[in-house]
Parts: C-alpha cells; sequence; structure tokens
DNA sequence: CACTGGTTTCAATTATTTTTGAAAACAAAA
DNA sequence: TTTTGTTTTCAAAAATAATTGAAACCAGTG
C-alpha cells in the first residue's frame, strides 16, 4: 500500500465509522482530507478530492467549522479561502465532546428533569420512576465527568479521576 | 404530567437520542416501552404500544436481544413469548459498549493498523503518518480502557483510573 | 457602475434507511 | 396428520437523509 492508498483508506473508513455515529459521511470524509493533507485546501480541491458537488462541499465544511473542527485562512492576495483541520487530536475529540454535550445530552436531561417531576407521586416500587432516577443519576454523573474533561485539557485522565470517585 | 404521559416522552426522548447516535430510533423506543414496562411484554404489546407492524417489532426485538439488552421469558402454559429489558442501568451501558467496541472501533483500529503499515516509509514530516499514529494511539488507549472498562463493572473507576496513568 | 471570481442557498433529485404486511415457517395441540 | 396460534422473513413501499447544480449573492477591481 503506498501513501495515496493509505490515504484513500483512512478517509473511506473514516466516513463509515462517523455514519455509524450518526454523523454525515461526507462531512467526516472533508475532515479525514484535511486531516491528512498537508496544506490548507480550497472548496475546489475538497470537491475534486472527494468528487462532491460544491453545494455539498460548502455546507460540509460550513458544519465543519460549527463543530470547531475546521478553520479558514485566507492567503494574501488571493480572494479564494483555505481550509485546514486541527490536527491535535485531544483538541479534535474536545470539540468533539463540546459539541455533541450540547446537542444531544443535555436536551435529554432537560427531558429527563421534566419527566422526573412526576416521581413525587411515584410509589417507590414503580418501574418507571426506578428506571428515570437511575438513567437521570447517570447523565447527570456523565454531564459533569464531561465538564471536567472539557476543563481539563491535557492533564485530563487525573481531574477525572477526581471527577469520578467523588 | 402524569405517569402515562411521562412514559410517552421518555420514549420519545430516548428514541431521538438513539437516532442521534446512529441506533435505530424504533429499536431505541421499544427499549424504553420494556424499561418502563412493569412486566415482560408480548410482541402484540409492544406493536400497540408503540403503533408499529409486526415485522419490524420483531425485527427490533431480536437486535435488543443481540444487543444483550432484552431477554425472552416463557410463561407456562402459554404459547406467546415474554419480552423485558434489562433495568439496572451499568449493565444497559456496558452491553452497548460491548457491542459497539466490537462493531466499530475495532474495525477502524484494523483498518488503521494496516494503513500504518505505511508509516516505514514516512518522512517524519509527513502530517498523514503523524494523524494516523495519533488516531492509532488514541484509539488504542480508548480500545484498553474500554476493555478494563467492561470487565470492571461497579467498582470500575479505580480500574479505568489505574488503566488511564499508565 | 459593471465585471469577475468566488461563496452560499435551496428546491428538486437521488440514495439510503426503515417499515410494512402478507406469505412462509414453526411448533404445540387436537 | 391437521389445525391453530405464533414467530420469522423479505420484497416492495414509504419515509428520511444527503446531494446536486444552477441561480442568487457578495465583495474586490477596473
Amino acid at each position: 500500500m503506498d501513501i495515496q492508498e493509505g490515504k484513500q483508506k483512512f478517509i473511506e473508513s473514516w466516513g463509515k465509522m462517523a455514519s455509524d455515529w450518526g454523523i454525515n459521511r461526507t462531512m467526516a470524509q472533508v475532515h479525514a482530507l484535511l486531516l491528512v493533507a498537508p496544506d490548507a485546501l480550497t472548496a475546489d480541491e475538497v470537491m475534486d478530492g472527494l468528487s462532491i458537488s460544491r453545494g455539498n462541499a460548502n455546507m460540509n465544511l460550513r458544519a465543519l467549522i460549527d463543530w470547531g473542527l475546521v478553520h479558514k485562512k485566507l492567503k494574501s492576495g488571493e480572494r479564494k479561502e483555505y481550509f485546514y483541520a486541527e490536527k491535535d487530536m485531544w483538541k479534535v475529540v474536545r470539540q468533539i465532546i463540546i459539541h455533541r454535550k450540547k446537542k444531544e445530552l443535555e436536551p435529554m436531561l432537560k427531558v429527563l428533569d421534566e419527566v422526573a417531576g412526576v416521581e413525587a407521586n411515584c410509589p417507590q416500587s414503580e418501574s418507571f420512576c426506578n428506571v428515570v432516577k437511575d438513567i437521570r443519576k447517570l447523565s447527570q454523573k456523565a454531564d459533569k465527568t464531561l465538564d471536567t474533561l472539557i476543563k481539563a485539557d491535557s492533564s485530563w485522565f487525573s481531574t477525572i479521576f477526581y471527577q469520578m470517585v467523588r
């Protein structure tokens, strides 16, 4: 396998994994393409690199910027925009956590809080109440742990441990 | 909000969250329905409860059993099957981790290993190699941590800590 | 101002995923 | 064996998500 094949395989597999996790496959492929690119790319280079339309490229590049995984760069004298990916993998993980926590964990917690209002007039044995209570406890723990992790940055493991044991 | 509304809301929101994470929405709703049900349900009760077809109910019940989140139960004298969900939330989390790790993390790691073969003839500066190297390191760490977590069960936090600091 | 090189938008199309429902398969009971 | 109650399968239909591409837009430049 040469470098070119390797890149290709990496891009495909990054896309596959993303779509397993409910993230648009093309968005992940654009991300992968930028990750392995030695320099920032233009929208046209992304289009060519992945054989996708201008609209598609644009949408997914914007989404990646929204996730904080890709940034724009302007080259002096040039009119077009260049895009490059954040390559520090810890930062990447961190951004993904921030984004998905906000968009998915937090709304779920909100619903659980609402639903938990019912608990008051719940007989202790009622399975619904127990399940909600358990999931809520777990989610809150996850929420706090992720908050700590987000703030913690590189020395995360010791802070996470502190979070977990209390 | 009464109990019935609460259950409804919980089922909806569990389904929504699942589909955000690339899991079939109906599968998660069946799971939620069984989680909040005081007793085991028949396929027909699931169909009615969620207004879905027999085929759909059957498929998703089987998938849940495959994930280890739901079990069958036979009542003596009765011919039909009853289904009930595992309600210990730690076990639920554990099963989900086991399943997704096997189906998603492991294949990704395999690809990374293959792709990493290229590294040999990579100049140190080559961004592709660095990215692959970093992701691989991270995934392997995640893989090991999850293994430890899966084995660790309830006293997980101290074992995970041990895993993380080394 | 009008032109040029670029980006963004979004209705229509295409691809993918999920669901249906009727037929087939099964297995316990008659 | 046949009947009956049940589960399973899977091709076709429906629902959902992603993609295209052309028009609208935007901002420097002449």
